[in-house]
RNA sequence: GGCUAGGUAGCUCAGCUGGUUAGAGCGCAGGAUUCAUAAUCCUGAGGUCGGGAGUUCAAGUCUCCCCCUAGCUACCA
């Protein structure tokens, strides 16, 4: 039965270049389209580029272009990567487009009727100069925990805290340099909690992998909070409709771009659908490729979001894991940041196919591009078990028998395991387990090479009563080829068409392999693939440059590093006096302090329930971090911390000063 | 801190619902061969399956604890 399926890969972001991490999403995609293409089915392959944000409208600034520009220009350039590397899209299109506009707002105003999006006020850092507000990673300052300089307004990259961007020390805008301000502002949200029940069912349906759908159940454990789709102008983006000054969030018109892209496509092709796809009562498949790091994006809001609009929902998301290079990260520092590009200057995309192929399974597991593993893979299985069976034998039957191949099998039941094998590696493919086809076929290949080792065609070429049978091991030989060729198409198509070259065949497809070429006339043998180089591969990364003077800086530990008496005196501490205590309502750790300071009172949450009961430390007194960054918190804002000693949960002693001390006194 | 996923031969990885002496490929060593892009074929060495305890007639495979790696996340302020 033909099936009709709908295939994406992760939109990228304009913001960047093409990597290899990209990459092994696009071909794994890429792998599954073409297996599928081969078995018959109908399958409309879709991706674009993910153009909206403020980072694309500061970057089109700062080269002095408009945003259009930008992303028409970047796009070609992605485009050009992904044909690189023989990934075959029906339509690369844009997010930035008319299309995408109507499904942003089809959908939006579905999900209005359908009583699905409110407004409430945001507070958000804003920088004054620029007139733009500031997401976390548009802040740098200093961390509030390591004081480390630099760091964006959502994480520490020296330490690993996590905080709010307003407790950085000495923040800037990246933009414009100043010191941003907290204002106000009326933001969308989409009311997910009340998809938490559609979607605790639906990621347990088998639409993600299990271990997917167990990191989710993180987030479906309680209700899902709400999801502010909306950003304050300027952005590049479109504007929500009914306002002047709010614009669709990036995340929101991402997706949609799947459907815009297609949308894009079926108004050039007589042939295609888009309701067939995506119509409530769609009997077609919908499949998205993407990485882990996005998997809430796809498996809950989008999900919510099709349903809420009156689409049907994805028939299975396929989450991948990363690339590491050599076992770690792929980093600029260490030189293993391999641009897709920079790969295709040295090295053959197929090389890159085929390793990751060998790699990939149905799991969302990273994968490591080990170089030296790559070489002696790529070099070992291709050329030397795959390549070699056609290389070896063709010469013999074009010498001596003009090309031709015997009517009829020399070993059949050989040949019979070259197809019996097809449904299962069908089904390694189906089910995005590359890796296990790829063993399947290079046993296979080892068979092939073993069958014309046991026969010796050089020996029999040699002796007149045996000539004769040369030309029946040979072409059995090259059956076996062809029949791995198949298996290999859709991951090496250019091999795959010099092969078919070769043998002087129309393009192959799953079902030839249920037939024999026979009697037949072949090409001489041409090489079809080069081995790689160790040198060719040396060239994709850089020498490591030195330590960075930073990085070298954010491996001392904080006890390491002596502080001097100014970066002492920069902490102001207090004794307090505790006024109350309360336990706080969904927390298990924390006690809510008000705290008397002298002059004044505050508030502060501190994590200490496990050790004190309140009442017992209402009047106490303690000292307090007075001039500590205030922390918005879950249960309201903390505006100290006060100090306690102990490795944690019940063992853990606050400090009190001596008998004497009065609340506001300075601790020196 | 919590969660999710990893930790199996030098390297990259298989090992399903627990069951004979733990597998593959690459690499390595020895041999064969010379048709082939120094490819191929045969043989072999290499692992206390992260550590410890437990359940069981039997554990890489189940339970608990601990260690390491990665990602996510937090009420560590």
């Amino acid at each position: 039965m033909q099936r009709q399926i709908f295939v994406t890969s992760a939109l990228p972001n304009a913001n960047g270049p093409i990597h290899l991490g990209h990459m092994l999403e696009h071909i794994q995609t890429d792998i599954w389209v073409r297996f599928l293409r081969m078995q018959g089915h109908e399958v409309v392959y879709v991706c674009a580029d993910d153009t909206h944000g403020t980072a694309t409208m500061i970057k089109a600034e700062q080269e002095g272009i408009t945003p259009t520009e930008l992303v028409d220009a970047v796009r070609q350039e992605h485009l050009a990567d992904f044909n690189g590397f023989l990934v075959e899209y029906d339509n690369y299109y844009t997010t930035h487009s008319e299309e995408n506009r109507h499904y942003s707002e089809l959908i939006f105003s579905r999900l209005q009727e359908q009583g699905l999006i409110y407004t409430e006020n945001v507070e958000q850092l804003y920088d004054a100069e620029k007139g733009l507000f500031l997401a976390d990673r548009f802040v740098i300052g200093n961390c509030p925990k390591c004081n480390a300089e630099g760091q964006y307004g959502d994480n520490c990259e020296s330490c690993g805290a996590t905080y709010n961007a307003t407790e950085l020390g000495n923040p800037k805008s990246i933009y414009s340099g100043t010191a941003p301000e907290l204002r106000e502002s009326e933001h969308y949200f989409f009311d997910l909690g009340k998809y938490t029940d559609f979607l605790r069912e639906w990621t347990r349906s088998g639409s993600v992998q299990p271990e997917i759908a167990n990191k989710l159940s993180e987030w479906l454990d309680d209700e899902l909070r709400p999801w502010d789709i909306s950003r304050d102008a300027p952005y590049f983006g479109f504007t929500i409709p009914g306002t002047e000054d709010k614009y669709f969030y990036v995340w929101m018109d991402a997706p949609i771009g799947y459907m815009a892209s297609l949308q894009n496509l079926c108004d050039q092709r007589e042939d295609l659908n888009f309701d067939s796809f995506w119509g409530q009562d769609s009997s077609a498949e919908v499949h998205h490729f993407i990485g882990k790091d996005i998997v809430n994006f796809h498996a809950l809001f989008w999900p919510a979001v099709l349903d809420g609009a009156g689409f049907r929902t994805p028939s299975r998301i396929h989450a991948h894991g990363f690339v590491t290079v050599n076992g770690t990260k792929m980093s600029k520092s260490r030189g293993t940041f391999i641009l897709a590009q920079r790969y295709l200057e040295h090295l053959n995309p197929e090389y890159l196919r085929y390793y990751y192929a060998t790699k990939l399974s149905d799991s969302a597991d990273d994968l490591d591009i080990n170089l030296d593993d790559f070489v002696q893979r790529v070099n070992a299985d291709l050329v030397g078990k795959v390549i070699n069976i056609a290389s070896r034998t063709a010469g013999f039957l074009v010498k001596h028998f003009d090309g031709e191949l015997s009517a009829e099998l020399h070993d059949p039941s050989l040949m019979q395991q070259f197809t019996n094998a097809a449904d299962s590696i069908a089904e390694h493919f189906e089910r995005g387990n590359f890796g296990k086809a790829m063993r399947e076929i290079t046993a296979l290949a080892d068979l092939a090479n073993q069958y014309i080792a046991a026969h010796e065609p050089w020996n029999m070429i040699k002796d007149a009563e045996r000539k004769a049978d040369v030309q029946p091991v040979c072409s059995q030989a090259l059956e076996m080829f062809r029949a791995l060729m198949i298996f290999l198409k859709p991951i090496l198509p250019d091999t795959a068409r010099r092969a078919e070259e070769f043998l002087a065949v129309e393009p192959f497809q799953w079902a030839d392999l249920t037939t024999h070429l026979g009697s037949h006339r072949i090409n001489p043998f041409k090489a079809m693939l080069q081995r790689m180089e160790v040198k060719q591969v040396e060239k994709l990364v850089d020498a490591p440059e030195p330590q960075a003077p930073e990085q070298a800086q954010a491996t001392v530990s904080k006890t390491d590093a002596p502080i001097s008496i100014e970066d002492f005196n920069k902490i102001e501490l207090r004794v307090a006096r505790i006024v109350s205590a309360e336990p706080v309502d969904g927390a298990d750790k924390l006690l809510r302090l008000v705290l008397d300071v002298g002059d004044h009172q505050r508030q502060v949450f501190s994590g200490i329930k496990a050790a004190y009961a309140p009442d017992d430390l209402v009047d106490r007194l303690t000292v307090v971090v007075a001039n500590l960054a205030p922390r918005k918190m879950r249960f309201g804002v903390s505006e100290g911390m006060v100090l306690a000693a102990g490795p944690g949960d019940a063992d853990i002693f606050l400090l009190s000063p001596d008998s004497g001390a009065t609340p506001g006194m300075v601790v020196k």
